[in-house]
DNA sequence: GTTTAAATCATCCAAATGGAGTATTGTTTT
DNA sequence: AAAACAATACTCCATTTGGATGATTTAAAC
């Protein structure tokens, strides 16, 4: 018998999930809270050997969010396992949740199948349970894509104003054509593509295409 | 139509994904490759309006393993989504994939059903597939709780097994030298230089320059 | 209506680059 | 001891690049 947890300041979403749960019947729920606080609370005056296995979190709740309710209750009691449970999907919330301390992150949107077969496989293999599209934004963090890595090209290729046809033409440098290839796709010379990079040249200050394109990547630029 | 690439060096592998994928009409094989080479060359000689939109990738293969071809080939190929269909989850693994350039993650266990269900969801939605214990894997790195998430420092540069020399090399070209300049600094005959850098364009497999530097860029080599 | 700027194309030339070899010298690894 | 690898260096060759210079056309700016 799994014993759950459910904190959720809606009293609908707490039945909601309830039922859900109660379709399979190896769920107890142990406690419903409903905000971080409200938790906390009642995990001082349960019986340690009547505490929760997992605790399902929604983010979004007056007094004490989700995020510092798992932080602080991760902190305190271990072994418990917070499974972020909520309609929101944005990297911030993720994020945050994550580093908090929670070894899932399911949407509300999942059928009641779904969940509950991951919280069983959670109990017996200790693997968290992730939403598909959420495991996404997790990769996408890990790879560094997101957030903090993204680059705005607007601010950065007006400081040496370049023409929008010379943006064009070292956009497709930075893929690695060469004169007579960039002149096909554009269907101009490769002499006037030629032209056009001696000018981004110039107006880049270097001579070279390493270098322009080492101020193209530094700067924004593509 | 999804037009899709399958990469394995195993004939018997290719043939079960096929046929896994043929179940459903909506798939298309364009490209069958032994490994990351052949793969890279099919792409070469393959007509852009006929390029794969997915790419099954499995990452042991003889000369160029999955991992390398997934960084190399998603340089070359923006739009390209590179899949990894594997029986290996080791965090390494995992993680030098994503850094790669990896969007999703499958176990070869996965049904039939569940790798289609999930291609398709990646068409259309844009949303990577990840099998569920790959999911809880990444999450694990993203909360910093395990050894190949810590040293992420180093593996950039390691993907394509550059030299010290080699990665010393790539360094100065990306300052925009040339052969002579960097021979000079490094009190070496600008041949050997030139030679080092013809060895980093095969590892990189490139033949430019430009491309070497686009490579280094964006996979995080510099 | 003239000026200015951008985009187009050309020729000539010197320098740099990419590629295929071959070869020597040290380390490692086996 | 042999094999593999890394770093060094060279030659020969075809292609690419960077630069200078001149020219035409079109569109926008004054």
């Amino acid at each position: 018998m799994i014993r759950v947890a459910i904190v959720d300041d809606k009293a609908t979403n707490r039945r909601i999930v309830s039922e859900k749960l109660a379709e399979n019947k190896c769920f107890q729920i142990v406690i419903a809270a409903v905000d971080g606080a409200d938790f906390l609370h009642q995990m001082t005056v349960i019986e340690p050997e009547n505490h929760p296995h997992i605790v399902l979190m929604d983010l979004e709740m007056p007094h004490v969010n989700g995020i510092t309710a798992i932080a602080t209750a991760s902190s305190l009691y271990p072994q418990l396992r917070f499974v972020v449970l909520t309609i929101f999907d944005d990297e911030e919330k993720i994020f945050n949740a994550i580093k908090a301390g929670a070894c899932g992150y399911l949407l509300k949107e999942e059928s009641s199948t779904v969940i509950a077969d991951m919280l069983i496989n959670l109990w017996e293999s200790g693997a968290g349970p992730i939403s598909p599209s959420i495991a996404y934004k997790i990769l996408q963090m890990v790879q560094g894509q997101t957030a903090s890595g993204l680059r705005k090209a607007e601010t950065g290729a007006d400081i040496f104003q370049l023409s929008a046809r010379e943006k064009e033409i070292l956009e497709w440098l930075s893929q690695g054509y060469e004169y007579k290839d960039i002149g096909s796709k554009l269907f101009i010379s490769p002499n006037t593509v030629k032209k056009h990079c001696i000018s981004i040249y110039q107006k880049l200050h270097v001579n070279s295409r390493a270098q322009a394109l080492r101020i193209a990547y530094t700067k924004g630029l593509i």
